[in-house]
DNA sequence: GTCTATATCACGATAGAC
DNA sequence: GTCTATCGTGATATAGAC
């Protein structure tokens, strides 16, 4: 995985696989079929860990505070999960970079890590879509979910950091100000 | 660019490139230095072609419009940019894929396609920050182009239409909604 | 189960004729 | 400027011994 993570899929050869596993090719060829089989069940088995990492600290009860802290948390969770991860990042840019060829893979990766993140913000918003005024708390979910994973893209994956530069926190205040205006109200950047 | 946008840059072979091309690879090799410098060289040129063609319909006076059908009408315009066009979102995937060997032209991207698109909302939206009770007018452009770029991403490049269903204007009247509050009110999904 | 050694082939890049 | 032909390398995958 190691190699496939630095590398992406087709510039990682087996020899390279086999070297850094410490076995020989032989040995990987009597595990799996060939090189497309080693790399689907790699796939499959990370997006797997990555689905339990980020969605275990998570299932605190953080959920019980006011929604505008619950949904800080929350935020910062998410962004915890990739920002400094150099891991993370390689993980995104191979499963996105070999969406076209391998549309399984892109597929098993938005039904673990894209619809759970989904389902859960449905679910906490819709509990609490009363009291935040929310009409679609599904909508709402996907962008809450969209504007941080862009903010994670564009940040770490595409080197925007110094190009487009933009404090963390200034994007969650912002976030949760726009989700909850009756709640929150983040510094102002323009006075008039 | 043909054979790097459906194989990406590992697994294009220069053969093929100029069997594309009708040339032969001889020529190629004496118009670019290598493979890397005709990879560079097509994808600045792509960055520049696909910089204009998304820009050049929004530069209308839509911006005259109320802000919520503004907004609804540069939403539309940077989604039809990319639901449709499959050739930008293989574009996307090789530029992505490939960020973490060719950050160089990650930036480039950045500089070029996402600044442009912030920068254009941070001045659009300071304009109307009075009337729109924006604190920040930057995070929230940032806040809406995730948004926006997420859906395309999720929906398109991973193949999660079927997973992840969401109308697309749906998203749109919702996000609208979150920016605007004071002026629209999309339809309800939750009652309760 | 795992190894060494190898078959087979396609790759990037170039030499030299026209 | 562009071509054909080719070089050397490193790729995937396997055969057969231990």
């Amino acid at each position: 995985m190691q190699e496939f993570l630095a590398c992406g899929y087709a510039a990682t050869s087996m020899d390279r696989v086999a070297a850094t596993a410490g076995v020989s090719k032989a040995t990987i060829y009597s595990h799996f079929q060939d090189k497309e089989g080693l790399f689907k069940a790699l796939i499959q088995q990370l997006v797997q860990k990555k689905f339990r990492s980020i969605f275990a600290p998570v299932n605190d009860r953080d959920l019980q505070a006011d929604p505008t802290a619950a949904l800080t948390q929350i935020a910062n969770n998410v962004l915890d999960t990739g920002m400094g991860d150099s891991q993370y990042v390689n993980f995104m840019r191979l499963i996105m970079g070999e969406s076209g060829r391998f549309p399984e893979l892109a597929r098993t990766f938005v039904r673990n890590i894209e619809a759970t993140a989904c389902q859960f913000f449905k679910q906490y918003l819709h509990d609490k879509a009363e009291e935040l005024q929310l009409p679609d708390p599904e909508a709402t979910g996907r962008i809450f979910i969209g504007a941080l994973v862009h903010y994670l893209i564009v940040q770490e994956m595409m080197h925007g950091k110094d190009i487009l530069p933009m404090e963390r926190d200034r994007l969650v205040k912002n976030l949760i100000f726009h989700i909850c205006p009756q709640e929150s109200t983040p510094a102002m950047t323009n006075g008039t």
